[in-house]
RNA sequence: GACUUGGUAGCUCAGUUGGUAGAGCAUCUCCCUUUUAAGGAGAGGGUCCUGGGUUCGAGCCCCAGCCAAGUCACCA
């Protein structure tokens, strides 16, 4: 095994800027400076409260120079935007020495340095605001090359930096050189604090439950497994939040609600990944007519905080979050999109209505799965504009009180928008001995072989035992409604560092030209075919292998005559 | 998991029946005092994703693999 740093291969650009940075200290100018800037301004402070000749600190990334001589125009960028710069050999080099311009600015400084800036404020010729540069302070040297995509006038981008594995692996890339990334990621904080606002003006408390669960419960869904080794006991990460939520209503606290990072060792693609985030909300004596209303106000305000305007953009639709919206029950919506009336059918009944409707099903599924699976194949795509469905049978919701009015339904809604489900909410089953009920049909569909049906969690019908008040409670997906919000189709887009396959390590490789070289040592100098005959590689690994060794150096190939001999060198 | 597409310079991309690897930007050198995607001139820069095969010869053709994106399948 070979030590890291004779692994690393650095390009031409990388080399360059090392050997800046060992000139710079060279000269006394610390590249990594410790003591604080005193900035006073921002790119977006100048733009909107400009003073000609007022004077400025400002600092961050050089994004681009365009040097002529004595002058040199520049983009700074800090957190808020870019501002132009113009850097002049005169105002920077008060004296005869023109070194801190001529080899400091222009020869040692690189597109993506940190630099400080004290200037003026100034308009130049062709009304650009810029700061007149009196002084600057290098803050920290780039040691790669960002990417420079570039706008024209009319808004073209060149060179853009968008290769969407690039981008997730280097987050801080697509950040620091694409803008409208950061507008996402700044989108989606404005939607949780709007909801945290929501919540903590009617007085609900925010709180935290576990992460790490002996029993992972709440939802029907593949948990990831870990260990604990003090205890020596297995631990799961949370697949919902919902069980403990639960407990501290029965614990006397009105209404709770959690951001909570959940965990599902299931497939990943554009619409899961296997950490996503939930908020999920109880407020005790509520049920679920009150939650809709109370979600319906909720939405509209969160889209209008975070984006404006209750009516979003979401690629060809336009989705008006405006509340009300309509509510659709379940078994409505199944008759009106396939025709079939699926109230109170039994499983070989739905089985039959899968069949015609061309479903795939198994044996495993039960009544729950297979409405399940009808409305989700046909009905799920209709709903566009926010619409609750509502009342779900039984056997699909066994954490679901029993509907007040038909004992088969459960008082359940899911949120639809754009189609897909967004909120999922109950009026939530407290009644410990049904709770038990339910559990022990999960445990039978366990047994048929659905590897995610629930456990039963004795601790959660000991709590419900002592009393639970009636309750609702709803799971709002905050990556998929943040999707929503800001018309991306992908949930990596945003996620900051969504999950990916590791990188390969690069190869430590030069196996073949070892062995060229090794024999080559022996002889001195050779004939080449006999030499690749003897080092026995494949066509392609000798090809690499002797040229390889060409260019660094080591062997050379020489005719004579008719011959090509090759030699070790040096 | 299946299929489709892609992987070439720091970035964005070309690359012809299979015949010495290209462009723009970036980098480096020289010239240049108000420019705006790109001032002028010149130079350097490559593991063509990896491994095998076919061939006198492979970035290109064949096989296997890796990584990604998309579609489907699976899926609270």
């Amino acid at each position: 095994m070979q030590p890291q740093h004779q692994v690393m291969q650095l390009s031409e650009q990388e080399i360059v800027r090392r050997e800046k940075l060992v000139k710079l200290r060279e000269m006394g100018i610390d590249p990594y400076p410790a003591a604080q800037y005193p900035v006073n301004a921002t790119a977006q402070s100048i733009r909107v409260d400009y003073q000609e000749g007022k004077e400025v600190v400002v600092a961050g990334r050089l994004m681009s120079r365009r040097i002529q001589g004595k002058a040199s125009f520049a983009e700074l960028q800090d957190s808020t935007g870019r501002i132009q710069v113009y850097f002049n050999r005169d105002e920077i080099c008060t004296g005869d020495d023109k070194t801190l311009y001529n080899e400091v600015y222009k020869k040692l400084l690189d597109i993506g340095d940190f630099i400080g800036i004290r200037g003026t404020l100034f308009t130049t010729q062709v009304g650009e605001k810029t700061i007149l540069v009196k002084e600057f302070t290098l803050l920290s040297k780039s040691l790669r090359p960002l990417p420079l995509p570039k706008k024209d006038a009319e808004g073209r981008v060149y060179d853009e930096f968008n290769d969407p594995e690039q981008r997730y692996r280097q987050r801080y890339v697509d950040l620091a050189v694409n803008p409208k990334v950061k507008e996402t990621f700044v989108t989606r904080t404005k939607v949780t604090n709007s909801i945290r606002d929501f919540f903590n003006q009617r007085g609900y408390l925010e709180v935290e439950t576990p992460i790490l669960q002996p029993i992972p419960g709440g939802a029907a869904a593949k948990p990831f497994m870990t260990h604990h080794n003090a205890l020596n006991i297995p631990l799961y990460l949370r697949i919902a939040n919902e069980l403990y939520l639960k407990r501290l209503i029965v614990g006397g606290f009105d209404a709770v609600y959690e951001f909570s990072k959940d965990f599902r060792n299931e497939g990943m693609d554009r619409t899961h990944n296997p950490e996503f985030t939930v908020m999920e909300l109880y407020v005790a004596y509520k049920d679920y007519f009150w939650m809709m209303e109370t979600t319906e106000q909720l939405l509209e305000k969160v889209a209008r905080e975070a984006t404006g305007s209750t009516r979003v953009k979401v690629g060809k639709n336009e989705i008006e979050f405006k509340a009300p919206y309509p509510r659709v029950a379940l078994l409505d919506a199944i008759k009106e999109h396939t025709g079939f009336d699926v109230a109170g059918m039994d499983e070989a009944g739905l089985r039959e209505v899968a069949r015609q409707l061309d479903l795939e099903i198994d044996d495993s599924m039960g009544v729950g799965k297979l409405i399940d699976e009808i409305f989700s194949e046909k009905c799920e795509p209709h709903y566009i504009q926010p619409t609750f469905i509502t009342d779900y049978p039984k056997e699909m919701s066994p954490l679901t009180k029993e509907h007040r009015s038909d004992p088969a339904l459960t008082e359940r809604f899911e949120l639809l928008v754009n189609g897909k489900e967004i909120a999922n909410a109950y009026s939530e089953l407290n009644d410990p001995l049904d709770q038990r009920e339910r559990f022990e049909e999960q445990l039978k569909l366990s047994e048929k072989g659905d590897d995610e049906a629930m456990f039963i969690d004795q601790d959660f019908l000991r709590a419900l035992e002592y009393g639970m008040p009636p309750t609702s409670g709803i799971g709002i997906g905050i990556d998929r409604l943040v999707m929503l919000l800001t018309n991306n189709s992908s949930i990596q887009e945003v996620l900051f560092f969504p999950q990916m396959r590791p990188e390969k390590k690069p190869l430590q490789l030069s196996q073949q030209e070892k062995a060229i070289l090794d024999i080559l040592k022996t002889q001195g100098s050779m004939p080449l075919d006999r030499l690749k005959e003897q080092a026995g590689l494949s066509n392609k690994a000798w090809d690499k292998g002797i040229k390889a060794l060409g260019k660094m150096g080591l062997a050379k190939v020489v005719r004579q005559g008719d011959h090509l001999l090759c030699e070790i060198q040096k």
